[in-house]
DNA sequence: CAGTGGTCTAGACCACGGT
DNA sequence: CCGTGGTCTAGACCACTGG
C-alpha cells in the first residue's frame, strides 16, 4: 500500500490547489463534481465538500448548486488584517508600554459625529485623547469618541491607567466595526505629541463600531513617522 | 410546533453570538462541551461542530482538545481586505479607467531588491513604472519589479495596453504575499504623475508576491492625496 | 488516562438555478 | 426538470492535552 493513511480534507485541499497552479485545472475552468472527485479520492463527498469549501471561503474557487465549482479568474485576494489593542502591537515588538491619558471631557455631541454614528440629537459623547508609547517614545495618538448612551458607565471610569481601548473591549464583548486607512499631514496636536516638523506624513487609521448595531465608538488612531501596518495572505 | 424547521448550524452560531454578547457566556469562561450543546439544541454533534468552528476561524471563541471551547477575553479582530486588481476599484467607482505604462526596462537586480526577494546574484528583473488614472485624474501610481527567472516571458509582454497587475494574475494562477501599509512623502516622480506639492503625505501599499515559495514580483503603489482604503468587520 | 475537539463516513433530504 | 452543491445525521475512530 502506498497509501498508509486515510486522506483527509486537507490533503484535498492541497491536491485541488496544486492542480489549479500546475493548470491541470485552468482559471475559469469548471471542477468536477464533488461526486466525482469523491470517487477519485476515495472518500466521503462530506470530505471534497469541505475541502472545495475552504477555498471558496479563501475566494480561490467559486461555487453553484447547479453550476458546479470553478476556478475564479480574477481573484479577490482577502488579506487578514489582525486588529489587536496598542499593547499587544507594542509588546510583540519586545518594547515597554506606556500609556498617558491626555484629556477626558464629557460632551454634547458635535453635528460631524452625529452624522457619522446615527445618533439622536443632544446626545453626550466622551471624549478622550491619549498617547501610546513605546520604550518612552511616541507610537500612537489616539483620539476617541463614546457614545455615553451606549456605554453608560463610562462616566465613570477616570482612563487614567487603562486605555480606552482595552476598557472598551473588556465592556463590549464584541462588536463590528467599519475601518479606514490613509495618509495625513501632521497639524497641530499632532505634530506636538509626536515630536515631528508640521507637515510629516503620518498613517491613520479611523474606525466606527457598533454593538448589536447600536453605535459604540468612533476612534482616530495616528501613529509615529515611519510606521507600517503588515499582513500576509 | 414552536419550531417548524430544524436548527441549522448557523442558527446554533447566533444563538452562541447571542450568549456572549449577552453575557451569559462571559469573557474567558467555557462553554458546554459540543455534546451538551447538541443536546440542548436537539442537534447532531456535526452541526455543534460546525458552528463553534466557524466562531473560531473568527477568533470569538478558542478551542482546545480536552480543554473545551472558552470565550476569548481580547479579540484579535480579523478585517477581510479586499484585495483586487485598481481597475476594478477604480471602476466600482463609477469611473472611467485608463492605464499609462511610463517605462520598461531589463535590469539587473539591485541589491536591496535581492535581500528582499532572496533572489540569486546577478538575476534579471524587469522594472515598470505605470499609472492608473480614474476619469483622467491621476489615481495610483505603480513601480514593479518581476523576478524573469520565475516568469520567463515577461520579457514577451510589451505592458503597453495590460497593466502588469492584470497580467501576472492571468500568468500566475495564485500566490501568497506580503503587505505593508504606509504613509509616505511625496518626492520626486510621485509628485510629478500626481500632480500634486512636494511633500503631500500619501499612502502607500508594498507588496511582495510568492508562486510556490518562489518569489515573483515586487510592487508599490502610491494613491493619489486624500485616498482612503476602508473595510469592514 | 480519560475527556474533548478533529475528522471521516454513508446516507439522506433540500434548495437553488441552468437547461 | 433535475443536477449540483448545502446541509444534517448518527455513528465511529483518532489525537491531543489537562488533571
Amino acid at each position: 500500500m502506498t497509501e498508509p493513511k486515510s486522506i483527509g480534507f486537507q490533503d484535498i485541499r492541497d491536491e485541488v490547489i496544486e492542480r489549479i497552479q500546475t493548470r491541470v485545472w485552468p482559471q475559469g475552468s469548471l471542477l468536477p463534481t464533488e461526486l466525482e472527485l469523491a470517487a477519485e479520492f476515495g472518500c466521503a463527498r462530506a470530505t471534497v465538500n469541505r475541502a472545495l469549501r475552504e477555498l471558496a471561503e479563501q475566494g480561490i474557487v467559486t461555487r453553484k448548486r447547479k453550476g458546479g465549482t470553478r476556478v475564479v479568474t480574477t481573484p479577490v485576494k482577502q488579506a487578514k488584517l489582525p486588529i489587536t489593542v496598542v499593547r499587544q502591537t507594542i509588546e510583540d515588538m519586545n518594547a515597554q508600554y506606556r500609556y498617558a491619558l491626555v484629556s477626558r471631557t464629557l460632551i454634547d455631541c458635535p453635528a460631524w459625529l452625529q452624522a457619522k454614528l446615527g445618533i439622536p440629537e443632544g446626545a453626550q459623547v466622551m471624549h478622550l485623547q491619549c498617547m501610546h508609547h513605546a520604550d518612552n517614545r511616541p507610537f500612537q495618538f489616539e483620539e476617541r469618541w463614546i457614545n455615553v448612551s451606549a456605554v453608560p458607565h463610562v462616566v465613570d471610569e477616570d482612563f487614567l491607567t487603562v486605555g480606552p481601548n482595552e476598557w472598551l473591549l473588556a465592556e463590549v464583548p464584541f462588536s463590528n466595526a467599519e475601518i479606514s486607512f490613509s495618509a495625513v499631514p501632521a497639524t497641530g496636536q499632532l505634530q506636538e505629541f509626536l515630536s515631528i516638523p508640521s507637515g510629516t506624513p503620518l498613517f491613520q487609521l479611523e474606525r466606527t463600531t457598533w454593538f448589536r448595531s447600536d453605535p459604540v465608538t468612533f476612534v482616530r488612531m495616528t501613529f509615529h513617522q515611519g510606521f507600517q501596518m503588515r499582513t500576509t495572505y
